[in-house]
DNA sequence: TCCATATATCGGGAAAATCCGATATATGGA
DNA sequence: TCCATATATCGGATTTTCCCGATATATGGA
C-alpha cells in the first residue's frame, strides 16, 4: 500500500470519477449488458468523454495504485473497487495526516 | 474546501513532509528561537533541502488549499496546521471515496 | 533614511502528467 | 485460419509541476 502513489492516483478528477462511478455501477452504467457482479467493463468508462487509450491508462494507474481490481473474462476486462486497499488507505491517511 | 485542490496539494512528498513536521514542531525544528505557539517560521522548512523560493511555493500551495494557516509577526510568517480543514477533508474523503 | 533579514514573485529549464490517434496484442467466433 | 471486438502500448504534442537563482517587497532596527 503506497500512500504516495495512491494520493497521486486520486489527484485527478477523471480517476476520482471512475472510482465514484464504481460505487453504483447499475446507476452509472445502464448500458452494460454483463452482470455487475463481474464488475464494470473497461470500455464503459469511455462515457467520461476521454479516448479509449486515455481511459485505459487511467484504469492502469488506478490498478497499479491498488485502488481497483481487474479480472479478464473472455475478451473483456472487468473492474471493481478494491475496498480493502481503499479502506486501509483512508485509515492510514486519517492517522498520518 | 476544495477536495480536488487538497488532493493535489497532498500528492507531493515535500508538502506531505511539511504537514507531518507541523504535528510536532518541537521535535522537528529544534533550532527555532520563537515559541512554537506562534507556529513554525517559514525559513525553518528549508531543512528539507529545497531552496527558499521552492519552500515558499510549497507553503503557498498548502495555504491556498487551506491545509495550513499563516500569521505574520514582524518580519516573519508563522505556519500552523489547519486542523479544521484537515479534519473536514478527511471526513469528506472517507464519505466520498 | 539606509541596511539587514524574511518572504514572495518572476523567468526559465527540466521532468512528469495528460491526452490523442495509430498500432499491437489478446480473445472469441465464423 | 480469418475477422471482429476489447484492451494495451507506442510516439508525440501540450500542459502542468517542480525546482532554481535572481529580483522584488515587506518589516524592523540602527
Amino acid at each position: 500500500m503506497d500512500k504516495d502513489e495512491i494520493l497521486k492516483a486520486l489527484a485527478n478528477p477523471a480517476r476520482m470519477d471512475i472510482l465514484n462511478w464504481l460505487k453504483n455501477p447499475e446507476e452509472h452504467f445502464p448500458t452494460q449488458e454483463h452482470p455487475f457482479e463481474m464488475g464494470v467493463c473497461a470500455s464503459q468508462f469511455e462515457r467520461c468523454g476521454l479516448s479509449q487509450s486515455t481511459v485505459s491508462a487511467h484504469l492502469g494507474t488506478l490498478h497499479r495504485a491498488g485502488l481497483v481490481t481487474s479480472k479478464r473474462v473472455g475478451q473483456w476486462i472487468f473492474y471493481k473497487r478494491n475496498e480493502e486497499t481503499i479502506g486501509a488507505f483512508l485509515q492510514q491517511l486519517t492517522q498520518d495526516l
